[in-house]
DNA sequence: TGGGGGCATAAGGTGGGCTTATGAGTTGGA
DNA sequence: TCCAACTCATAAGCCCACCTTATGCCCCCA
């Protein structure tokens, strides 16, 4: 073997596309992942080792065979510890991003189970619990550990119920009205947000569109009934033509990326395909197509405790 | 057992958080989230087994043993085939989330390997190569799935000087100035932000900051010498003041988000913690924080076969 | 010069996930 | 009416990936 010096700052060299199919065989597995970002934090096989509670030669190895999985050398190894090299820093960053969607995914299906002993019962719209709750519950661990979260996810009419009947400690609703006995408070705004590929036409309009233009053409959009939907037809008097009917928000956005025409989605759904350039903003004007999100509580029962935390957490 | 008939629409329940530690004790491996796609998407999981090149048995045991381990029921199996529960379709949104940061894992890895047969050799800055060359390449692959790219990574100087010498077809930097003996064309803009907690009491200000204000308050920032504070001290003239100065971007956002102070970064690092909120930005004015990002190419010989095809995804 | 921290290698155990083989429920057409 | 085709479940067995323990080499420093 040769240990390097740790000190060739040669670049990152890197190649090729392969057939491809099986996508868990060409990346390494989470807990692969998780390790290489202890390394790197902690500047020591054996040291990230103990921190995940295996043995030093696991990690090694672990390493060792992602870097062959890979076909990329990871990580300088050294009598005084090991360091990443140029190309296991990049390697380290995408997989940094794989790590957050698994402590997202993680923090939401905790919640999903039902356990009697939560301390803090949630019940939430789809949109919400999907794109805004798991971020929440992962600011909420870390301030309050040893808060137990059940989450409850339905349509408005759902949560309304859940937190009159005492079921859940504090709700998020979607929409413009409250129902009867409960208080609210508009945490944050749901935009829909008119997108095209880059080089769609729309992408170079100086002039923003108005209600008209939007409502005269066919646009990819979810099946009729979903929540964006309802509040577009709401926005432009029940007039939205569709191009495409989707059954799923990524379906949406994949079918406008490759250029199919105009998509309208909320902003919580984009995000990386903004500011990847995947898709591009066009401006709209004249129509109203932001609703708020609020928390809700029964009326004059103001959340405290566990909840009163989270609530805290969400407003700005 | 029982059929399920799929038609009970009871609310998503879920709970309670648990101990810590080992986050891939809790997390199902990529394989079975790829699993759990295929069958929302094909609603069988036969064909969603023969889809990934498994047996029937195995995909049945697989969405068995992530439902044992989540503790909550994903899928209602009916002799006509297999749909979501509702916990179960939230937990495939969230999945999906994962599944999407391994892809751009593993197109950014696949690259990263030094092969010769490679069609399109790109040499980018680090950056873009962690923000958006991941992208850009499953976009390519879903275009030319038979181009194979190699990646490079390195700062500008190397950069140009690979395109210049003829290693890499094509090459992404970032910064004011270009090469001698380099075409090039700005195919983004890498602004930076400046951002705080929702609490801080700059997410209240009404006026926008100016560079006076900015320069007098310390900052979170990167380590000196990274790409952001360069562009930060120049925009300052110099004078950008640390509160703490940290050595990646992650550990920057989460003191942030913390409530530690303002931090600033590019909007290409920022994304989800805008627009759930973790972060807000604030504004500022007169103060130049935009930089180019250009694709760069030696004089003269502009872009052809895949090397143009690249060039053309990334342009607006 | 010995101790401690770093890493690698070798040998052995265990379990998760795969396969094949089979059975049972539902649907629809011969 | 019954068989073919689809669905999923269960059982038995195999194999490999990953872990552990035990050991050795290298380097630095007191």
């Amino acid at each position: 073997m040769s240990w390097s010096d740790g000190t060739d700052d040669q670049p990152v060299r890197a190649a090729g596309a392969a057939p491809g199919g099986g996508l868990s065989h060409r990346v390494p597995e989470l807990g692969a992942l998780e390790l290489l970002l202890a390394v790197a934090r902690l500047g020591s096989l054996g040291r990230a080792a103990r921190e995940l509670g295996i043995t030093q030669p696991a990690a090694s190895s672990r390493i060792r065979s992602m870097e062959r999985q890979l076909g990329v050398g990871l990580v300088d190894r050294s009598p005084r510890g090991s360091r990443l090299t140029d190309a296991g820093a990049l390697v380290t960053d995408w997989a940094r991003r794989v790590v957050e969607a698994a402590e997202a995914f993680d923090a939401g299906a905790q919640a999903l189970r039902d356990r009697r002993d939560s301390r803090l019962r949630v019940a939430a719209s789809m949109t919400i619990a999907e794109y805004l709750l798991p971020g929440w519950l992962i600011a909420l661990r870390g301030q309050r550990p040893d808060t137990a979260v059940s989450l409850l996810a339905g349509n408005s009419t759902v949560v309304a119920g859940r937190v009159l009947s005492g079921e859940a400690d504090l709700g998020f609703v979607e929409g413009v009205s409250v129902a009867d006995g409960l208080d609210s408070v508009v945490i944050a705004h749901d935009r829909l947000i008119v997108v095209t590929a880059p080089g769609h036409a729309w992408a170079r309009r100086r002039r923003a569109l108005d209600a008209g233009e939007l409502a005269a053409t066919p646009l990819i959009l979810r099946e009729e009934g979903s929540g964006t939907r309802q509040v577009l037809d709401a926005a432009l008097g029940g007039l939205a033509r569709p191009l495409i009917e989707l059954s799923s928000t990524t379906a949406v956005k994949a079918s406008a990326a490759s250029g199919a025409g105009p998509a309208v989605l909320s902003e919580l759904a984009l995000g990386e395909e903004l500011s990847a350039r995947r898709l591009v903003e066009i401006p709209v004007e004249g129509v109203r197509l932001s609703r708020d999100l609020r928390a809700v509580w029964p009326t004059g029962h103001r959340p405290a405790g566990p909840a009163r935390d989270l609530l805290t957490l969400t407003r700005s």
